[in-house]
RNA sequence: GGGCGAAUGGCGGAACUGGUAGACGCGCACGACUCAAAAUCGUGUUUCGCAAGAAGUGAGAGUUCGAUUCUCUCUUCGCCCA
């Protein structure tokens, strides 16, 4: 028997889908569309095995939507602006462009190889000109419409990378890729205004029925709305400050006010600028970053203006104010007050200072005194201890008329917050967009025409200097706008704004006058299935449906808003870790063992090797599978295969190289199938109408996978696929008719060929010999095969199973009485009891309660 | 600390709206083929028990004729936020 060869069979198969243009898709009314997105890879080097499990669960949709008859959008592209080709480049003195194009070129042949079924005409790379040409437009396009802006802010600065960092890339106050102690420090920066939009965005996760929960989640509190109210202190002792203003979701609390506290950044620390205490109090508080997680877990540290603020309730109550480093300038109004019973951290701020605490919410089952030690109350209760607000029910009741109050008397106002903050877009690096605006020589700031654009970057320049290599470009850095000469701003642009419109460029890669066509996006956006990791559940698609709410607003001719109909997540792709005795990470590769318990070096048997848990591959820990060696040594279908087998796709999957086998042997197992078809119908003998049981059992497949396929439930279907090999492999010894065959045959074949497309390729091709009219559309499940006129029945004595019989659909209740009353078996149960019960459920179960 | 989610054999995992728990795969065991091994094929594989049978889906309770599925409490783990 021949051996299925991968090689040529995968290299003729891609080769045709090329040469045919099989994927190419193009905008056509008549037909119902649908766009498949999965996330586009940052050209790093080489593919890994996360790209292979996330482009290949998004290719068995699409080519199931294919075969469904949509007009399909797949495409691919490069996230290719980003530190590590210029930290690349820096080390290996090499052009980052370079390294970037090389890079795409490798990976492009890798993804090729894995057959998936993509519009490569759409390709685009966001390094090219072509590409930020159009960002650059719609840079000055927000611009125009007041959606960006420049200010002076503190932002996360890492030391050594000479540049800003974004909050997530602080971890444990040090900077993602240095690990230096990261600093704030003030800038003037590039603004996008997302917190305008803070609200839509927040309705419009209320649309999105398509994503997981979970994401939704993460999103709304990252957006982070909280009701509540301004509240005016009048301050005592200050000349310069005769109020302050705070921000509060607790106003109900007021009579419980222990004190105010400002951020270090507030207005009022223009006073204390020239005192030494307070400069290295600010000296302290800078140095711990801007981080929430930082200020949460740093200890809780004040300084005392010795200023007294009257509570506005009651002005005879004084209250200190305090300068704390746990508020934050951008949240409220950089001031807050100490509601110190309701609240930990400033519980534990007023134990630390000796400040007063006044609880006035009582715990609604709380009798007698309620006192307060190291554990603010948060819970629900009553108001007490605050004359006229005394009684009302905490927090919700509370607070509304606490504000309502406020507002009769003028001291307070409702006000809604956000905790987004506007996005920050500025970086001083060389690899990213160019920012299209030029300062004259008083730093005013002028956009460059559209006639000078692309503003390009500089090619082979040295990197190797301290801070943003653009700022060392003086010759490129000048510009003439109408005879006047101009510098160029040298701040690049985040990454994150070049993956926030891709999506739409893929519907027009080749429109050179505006970043896409809108008859291209009204036809093919929404995205509707978007396949990523989780990783990106919020600043990614957070910043992309902003773009879309940008380029949205004052535009009448472009509707769509929301960018991602339908979100997946899939899980990571994990490997167990080896080290040596030195603690020394090691490669799959340099381990060996005889038994699968002990392991050892490959190179050396007497040295064994440390095994710990799994975890998600990463190039530090060395737990990765090369998909290039993997791909040439079992092929593209077999690793499709085993990607998606094993786990659920939501969840994480365990590498496992005897997984990967077996999913290897079951492809050589499915060409043995094949063969055996092949011979039965090849053979002169021929049994008509033998084999309905193979069409019931097609049926009852196509049946399965219809439910499974569009919840990617994927590795349901693979065992389904392995349940069909089971059977066949016995059901083909018996007689069965041709016709039957070829045509159970052919939908068996399109059915599997999302999963394993050049196997099932290959198989249609040859069983096309036999049948021309040979259908390659999804097959519809004909009913007539899932009639069922036999079902088990269950049949339980006092809820437990007892014996199952298979009988005719709709036998009815007093028919299946009579059969267990002439069973020994279930006789032997019900001897000398009395039947004080009996359920029954058609075709599925009868419960009889005896006693 | 808050939010979300998960927990099923030796392992990965199935089980539609509450109705046969453990599909399917891996691993393992035994057998066939072979001088032998690999490959391949066959049989078995939740636990206890020779068997009949009993127990069994992280722990404990509840609802129900019946709970992996619904409710409550707890434990452990994961992710996100702090």
């Amino acid at each position: 028997m021949n051996r299925y060869n991968f090689n040529t069979i995968e290299a003729k198969w891609q080769k045709y889908w090329e040469d045919n243009n099989t994927f190419k898709s193009k905008r056509d009314k008549n037909k119902k569309k649908f766009y498949c997105l999965e996330m586009f890879p940052y050209p790093s080097g080489k593919i890994h095995m996360g790209h292979v499990r996330n482009y290949t669960i998004g290719d068995v949709l699409a080519r199931y939507k294919l075969l469904k008859g949509f007009n399909v959008l797949h495409p691919m592209g490069w996230d290719s602006f980003g530190m590590p080709a210029e930290n690349a480049a820096r080390l290996n003195n090499l052009d980052p462009k370079k390294w970037t194009e090389e890079n795409i070129t490798v990976m492009k042949s890798q993804l090729k190889k894995l057959g998936l079924s993509i519009d490569w005409d759409r390709e685009i790379s966001t390094c090219s000109p072509e590409y930020y040409n159009h960002q650059q437009k719609f840079f000055l396009e927000l611009y125009d419409k007041g959606l960006v802006y420049r200010k002076e802010n503190y932002v996360n600065w890492d030391p050594i990378d000479q540049t800003v960092l974004a909050n997530e890339q602080v971890i444990d106050g040090k900077g993602w890729r240095s690990g230096a102690i990261v600093e704030r420090k003030k800038l003037n920066q590039w603004f996008f205004n997302i917190t305008k939009f803070s609200e839509v965005l927040l309705e419009g996760l209320n649309e999105l029925n398509h994503w997981p929960n979970k994401v939704k989640i993460m999103q709304k509190n990252w957006i982070g709305k909280s009701f509540g109210c301004e509240i005016d202190f009048q301050l005592e002792n200050c000349k310069e400050f005769k109020t302050i203003k705070i921000f509060t979701t607790r106003p109900d609390t007021l009579f419980g006010c222990s004190f105010l506290a400002l951020s270090i950044d507030h207005p009022i620390s223009k006073i204390f600028q020239n005192d030494p205490k307070f400069i290295k109090f600010r000296e302290e508080c800078t140095k711990m970053g801007t981080t929430e997680e930082a200020l949460a877990q740093a200890e809780k540290l004040g300084f005392d203006t010795k200023l007294f603020a009257q509570n506005p309730f009651d002005e005879k109550i004084k209250v200190p104010v305090f300068f704390a480093n746990f508020v934050l300038m951008d949240y409220g109004f950089g001031a807050i007050f100490g509601s110190a019973g309701h609240d930990q951290r400033d519980l534990d701020f007023a134990r630390k200072y000796n400040l007063k605490v006044l609880p006035v919410v009582k715990p609604l089952d709380q009798k007698g005194e309620f006192i307060i030690k190291d554990k603010a109350y948060t819970g629900p209760g009553k108001i007490y201890n605050s004359k006229f607000l005394d009684g009302l029910n905490a927090p919700e009741e509370s607070v509304i008329e606490t504000i309502k109050i406020l507002e009769k008397k003028k001291i307070g106002k409702k006000k809604i917050n956000f905790r987004l903050k506007d996005w920050g877009i500025s970086r001083q690096r060389y690899w990213g967009c160019p920012i299209p605006v030029a300062y004259d020589e008083n730093n005013n700031i002028v956009k460059i025409p559209e006639n000078l654009l692309p503003i390009k970057l500089p090619e082979n320049i040295d990197l190797n200097t301290k801070g943003n290599p653009l700022n060392h470009q003086h010759e490129w850095r000048k510009i003439k706008i109408d005879n006047k000469e101009y510098k160029l701003e040298t701040d690049t642009l985040d990454t994150f704004v070049d993956s926030s419109w891709y999506f739409l460029r893929f519907c027009s890669p080749h429109n050179d006058k505006y970043g896409f066509d809108i008859d291209d996006i009204n036809y093919w956006m929404p995205v509707d299935q978007y396949v990523g990791g989780v990783e990106h559940a919020i600043l990614h698609l957070l910043y992309s449906r902003f773009f879309m709410q940008a380029l949205n607003y004052q535009n009448k001719s472009f509707n769509i808003t929301e960018p991602f109909k339908g979100l997946f997540t899939q899980g990571m792709v994990c490997h167990v870790t080896y080290k040596d005795l030195e603690n020394n990470w090691l490669t799959p590769d340099e381990v060996n063992t005889d038994d699968g318990k002990n392991f050892f070096l490959k190179k050396n048997k007497n040295k064994s090797v440390k095994v710990g848990p799994s975890e998600s591959m990463s190039k530090s820990k060395k737990n990765i599978v090369d998909p290039e060696k993997i791909i040439k040594n079992f092929g593209a279908d077999s690793v499709r295969l085993f990607i998606l087998s094993d786990s659920p796709p939501e969840k994480d999957v365990q590498w496992s190289d005897e997984g990967m086998e077996g999913s290897y042997k079951f492809l050589q197992k499915l060409w043995t199938l094949h063969n055996m078809f092949m011979e039965k119908i090849n053979s002169k003998e021929n049994y008509e109408k033998k084999g309905e049981q193979i069409s019931k059992f097609t049926n009852s497949l196509i049946s399965k996978i219809n439910q499974n396929i569009e919840n990617f439930r994927y590795n349901v279907i693979v065992a389904n696929f392995y349940e069909m090999y089971n059977f066949l492999s016995k059901a083909l010894k018996e007689p069965v008719d041709k016709k039957i065959l070829i045509l159970n045959y052919s939908k068996i074949l399109i059915l599997l060929s999302p999963f394993i497309p050049h196997f099932a390729a290959e198989c249609l091709d040859i069983l096309k010999k036999h049948k021309k009219d040979l259908n390659y559309k999804w097959p519809e499940v004909e009913k007539k095969y899932m009639l069922n006129e036999k079902v088990n029945l269950v049949v339980q004595i006092n809820g437990r199973k007892r014996e199952i019989f298979e009988l005719k659909k709709d036998t009815s209740e007093e028919e299946i009485l009579n059969i267990i009353k002439n069973n020994e078996k279930l006789k032997s149960y019900i001897n000398n009891k009395k039947i004080i019960k009996k359920i029954f459920v058609p075709n599925k179960i009868i419960n009889l309660i005896i006693k």
